[in-house]
DNA sequence: CAATTAAGTCAACATGGCTGACGTAAATTC
DNA sequence: GAATTTACGTCAGCCATGTTGACTTAATTG
């Protein structure tokens, strides 16, 4: 514990041991960073939300929905990782009042095919624009290229197990995967 | 698989609205990122938890007390945003099992200062490890100077009025230069 | 001494996870 | 064509963790 205790320069001291101790504790104000700025993230939509009578299990239906209309219910299930029972509970607040749309599916009909009324698609962009208001301030006072490197960061972050399926899910869904070459997510170490 | 998404969407005829429309699906993509990363970040520590009988909610306190030794209960409500009683349920577990130790403030014994135990540090750094593994790592998947990026980007995005107070924690409360110790700080005379 | 402050506590409630069991309709397989 | 599997819905109840409001105790402060 006293190894530091002496050096004035902890860099050039004991090359080995201060950067190891230095780099973990920048890695700790990375975790408590996380904690807070997710804590934050999601403050904006969750006061709109409460106007609403909703929760932020709401929020992430709707936003998927939105995001991949048509989506199955199996789907979402995957992409939320909860159980059938918490989605029910309020997929059907959001159906009975009106902001999600079920059809059945044309070629399995035992599906129910998602989609958001336009009620629904209206709250789920407003909701949005909170949301990526922050994220493109933020991306502002981190300075130039920091989107890029963030969002290289967060996917790295994903379960090796999901990431394959969250490309899927985030680039391969619309057409703008050309202007963001998938290539650059992929393994690189 | 999914025969969904038949979405056509404008393809742009003008020219500045394709690079708007661009940038809002970009960051629309790093809200589901933030998303997935934080659900799998917390993961991990998450499943040692459940071993303890313990939550979230334990970790965090676990984590603060650890890394601020000798913080108030006030100071931790202040950080953790919220309610007293949300606080008491999982602190009196914690001390209740002996994770947590309390010492009553010398120079206010009204307060109680809160430390880990010899226990409470050795699962506290457990659960921090595994944390700073993941981190270490999707910053090296990232590629070079995505923690320094992604630590601007993550503090832009904490709440303007708490950012101050945010970075008297993690830079000037913590070990990081001088060894600091919030009650020997405060009880000197 | 009176008022304020730090902390603890009790009771009740909401949200959103979970498990287990069961139903129903449609598709698939034997 | 019957049996099985699949997709989805639903009921009932448990658990963790957030909330509000009211009240107590002890110590500090004006």
């Amino acid at each position: 514990m006293n190894e530091r205790t002496q050096s004035d320069e902890p860099r050039s001291a004991r090359p080995g041991q201060a950067d190891q101790a230095n780099s973990r504790e920048r890695l700790i104000s990375c975790v408590e960073l996380l904690f807070f700025a997710y804590r934050d993230f999601t403050n904006d939509a969750d006061r709109v939300l409460e106007q609403y009578g909703f929760g932020r299990a709401h929020h992430r239906v709707l936003h998927f929905v939105n995001r991949n209309p048509g989506l199955r219910v199996a789907d979402l299930l995957d992409i939320l990782k909860i159980t059938k029972q918490s989605l029910a509970r309020v997929l059907k607040q959001l159906i009975d009042e009106g902001f999600v749309a079920q059809r059945s599916g044309k070629s399995d009909r035992r599906e129910r095919l998602l989609h958001l009324t336009s009620k629904g698609t209206k709250l789920a962009d407003r909701l949005a624009n909170l949301q990526i208001g922050r994220i493109a301030e933020a991306f502002e006072r981190a300075g130039p290229g920091a989107d890029e490197v963030t969002a290289r960061f967060l996917f790295a972050m994903i379960g090796e197990k999901d990431r394959a399926r969250v490309q899927d899910l985030i680039w391969g869904m619309d057409q703008w995967g050309t202007q963001f070459d998938r290539e650059q997510q992929r393994d690189q170490t």
